[in-house]
DNA sequence: GTGAAAGCGCTAACAT
DNA sequence: ATGTTAGCGCTTTCAC
C-alpha cells in the first residue's frame, strides 16, 4: 500500500506537505506541489479514508435507513440520493429495516461506528424515540417521509395526496367509493375528511385493509375485490389504493372479473411508479417529487453536517401532484 | 465520544484488556470480562470501526458497483446483498454508474480509499481491463452478471434464457417472430441460435432495437410497434422483450393498437419482475435465481476474502428457467 | 491472564 | 512556505 510517507520519501518533502497538497491547501509552492502531484501519479496513491477520518477530517459517509427499498417508490429516491451524494463527494451506506426497530437501531449503532457524517431517515412510524436516540449521539440526521420537530425533515403531506384523489372523484362525479390499503396512512385520513367536508359520508366509503408491506398475496387480494364486487357490485363506482403496486394488483383482479376500467370501476393508486404509465389503462395517480425528495434530503444533510451553531430543524414540504390518466377517465 | 480507553480506566483494566474482551479473546478471566462489560453498556461504548479498521482488523465494507438500479432486476439483487451482509455483519456502500466508465473507476478508488474488503461488480460490456485495474490492487472481487476468467463470478447464462423463450415460442406453433431490444445481448443471440437450430431461419426474425438504458420513451417504442404492426402484420404471431419494462411498454402499446395478447400475437419478457404477473395479461418471462445472486455473490466474496492463500477464480451458474403466464397461452 | 508500548495512515497545531 | 510532532482509537506483539 501507497502512503503518504512514500510520497513524502521520493518527493523528499515532509509529510505535512504532501497533505497540504492532496488537502489543495495554498501554502505550499508550485514547484513542490508539482513534485507531490508527480509521485502522487507515478505511485498511484490513494488516500486511506478511514485514517483520515481518524485523523480529525470527515469521514464523508453518509447512512440511509430504508423501510422497504422494494417499494419503487424508495427506490427512486435511492437513486437520486446516491448521485447527488456522489457529485458532492459522498459516499452512501445503506439499511434496508423493513420497520424492524431493532434493525433499525442496529444500523445506527452501526453507521455510528463507522463514523458516518449524518444519517437520512426513512420512517413511518412515530419514532420519537428513535430521533432522541439519534440527537443524543449527537448525529445530525434528516428524515425523508415524516415531518419532525426534532430534526430536519424533507415529506410531501400524505393527507393532501388523499384529497386530491377525492377531490377528482367528486370532480368525475363518483359517490360510492372504496379504499384498498392500509387504514393508518395519512393519505385515507386525506381522502375521508376532504370527502366529508364535500358533503359525502365517508363512513360509507369501503375499506378494505391491506397490510403496508405488501404482504398480502395476489390471490388475497383478488379474494377481497371478488367479495366487494359481488356484494357492492353497483354501487362502488371509484377504487383508491394506497399505492400503484397495488393499484396494479387491484386493476388485474377487476379485469380478470370483466370488470372494466374506467368504464366500469374507476381506478386511482398512489406514488406514480415508473410503470404506472405504461399499464393498461395507464393509472391515474398522485405523484411526488421523488428526486427533489432525494436530493434535497442529502443537501440539507449536508448543510447541517458544515454549520456548527445549531439552528432550529428546518421542515421542507414537497407538495404531491395528482396525475390524471385513462384509468378515472370516464364519468358515470 | 466513549472510547476504549475510557473503557479500560473505569473498569481498572488495560486498554489491550479491553480490547480482547470486545473481540472475544478467551484470554481474559471472567471477571474481568465481566467489569468490561458492565462499563461498555454503562457508558454505551461503541466501536470506532475506521480505527480498528487502521489498526490492522478488517473494515467488514463491500462496496457494489451496479449498472442501473431503476432495473427492478437489479433492486432485487442489492436489496438480497444488502440483507446477506447484514446477516453476516457486513456493511455495503452502493455506487449506480449507469456504465460510465469515469464513474466505475471513480467509485472503485473510493471503495479503495475508503478500505472495502471486497467489491461486487455489475458489469454489462467487456471489463478485462477494469478487472485487471482491480485485481492489481489487490481487492477481491466478485462478478455478478458476467462471468470472468479472472475474478470470481455468479451469473445466469442468458443466452439459455434466450433459447429457453425460443423453444417455448416454437412449443406454441409459432414460426414468425420479432425480438425488441438491445442488439448486442447474450439473450438475442441465444434466441436466435436456437431458432436457427430448430430449422427456422433467424434472417427472418424481425429486430426491434432499443438501447440498453431504456432511454427510449413509451412514444418511440409505440411508434416502432406501430410500423411493425402496419407493414408485418399479418406476419409476426411473437414478440420477444428483452425485459419485463420494455415488454410491459410493448404490451401498452399493442394494446392500444387494439392488438390482443395473446389471442393476436404472443409476448414473453425477461427478468420476471414482481409486476410481471400483476398486469394483464400477466406476463410470460424467464427469471433468473436473484435472490441466489445476491446471496451467493455476498457469500463467495467473504469467503474469498478470508481465504490467503489464493485459488483460482471460481464461476458459479445459475440456471435461468422460463415462467409461463398468459402472454403467451394461446397457440396459432 | 494481563499490561505496556509500538504503530496503522493521516491531520492539525506548533514551530521555524 | 515547510517541517516536526502529537495524537485520533484501535489491534497486536512482546514481556511478565
Amino acid at each position: 500500500m501507497v502512503t503518504m510517507k512514500d510520497i513524502a520519501e521520493y518527493s523528499k518533502v515532509s509529510l505535512a506537505t504532501v497533505s497540504r497538497v492532496l488537502n489543495g491547501s495554498s501554502n505550499v509552492s508550485v514547484e513542490k506541489r508539482k513534485q507531490v502531484m508527480e509521485w502522487v501519479h507515478r505511485l498511484d496513491y490513494n488516500i486511506n479514508i478511514s485514517a483520515s477520518g481518524l485523523a480529525g477530517s470527515s469521514s464523508s459517509l453518509i447512512g440511509v435507513i430504508f423501510s422497504d427499498l422494494a417499494n419503487p417508490f424508495f427506490m427512486d429516491i435511492l437513486i437520486q440520493m446516491e448521485e447527488e451524494a456522489y457529485r458532492l463527494g459522498y459516499s452512501i451506506i445503506i439499511s434496508n429495516t423493513h420497520g424492524q426497530k431493532n434493525k433499525i437501531r442496529e444500523s445506527i449503532n452501526t453507521f455510528e461506528a463507522r463514523q458516518v457524517d449524518g444519517v437520512l431517515l426513512c420512517i413511518d412510524s412515530d419514532e420519537t424515540a428513535l430521533m432522541q436516540y439519534i440527537l443524543q449521539k449527537n448525529i445530525p440526521a434528516v428524515s425523508f417521509t415524516q415531518p419532525s420537530e426534532l430534526i430536519d425533515s424533507v415529506y410531501t403531506p400524505m393527507e393532501k395526496g388523499g384529497a386530491l384523489v377525492a377531490q377528482h372523484f367528486l370532480d368525475m362525479g363518483h359517490e360510492k367509493m372504496a379504499y384498498v390499503g392500509d387504514k393508518n396512512e395519512p393519505k385515507l385520513t386525506g381522502f375521508l375528511n376532504h370527502l366529508n367536508q364535500n358533503g359525502i359520508d365517508s363512513e360509507n366509503v369501503n375499506i378494505i385493509e391491506v397490510d403496508k408491506w405488501g404482504n398480502l398475496s395476489n390471490y388475497e387480494i383478488t379474494k377481497r375485490i371478488r367479495e366487494l364486487t359481488s356484494t357492492k357490485k353497483d354501487e362502488i363506482t371509484a377504487v383508491f389504493a394506497f399505492n400503484d403496486v397495488t393499484a396494479i394488483q387491484v386493476m388485474q383482479a377487476f379485469q380478470d372479473e370483466g370488470i372494466r376500467i374506467p368504464e366500469d370501476i374507476a381506478l386511482a393508486g398512489f406514488d406514480n411508479i415508473s410503470l404506472s404509465r405504461k399499464i393498461s389503462p395507464p393509472l391515474t395517480t398522485v405523484g411526488q417529487p421523488t428526486k427533489e425528495i432525494g436530493r434535497l434530503a442529502v443537501e440539507i444533510l449536508i448543510k447541517r453536517i458544515n454549520q456548527e451553531n445549531i439552528a432550529p430543524p428546518e421542515a421542507i414540504t414537497l407538495e404531491p401532484y395528482l396525475i390524471v390518466r385513462k384509468s378515472t377517465r370516464q364519468t358515470k
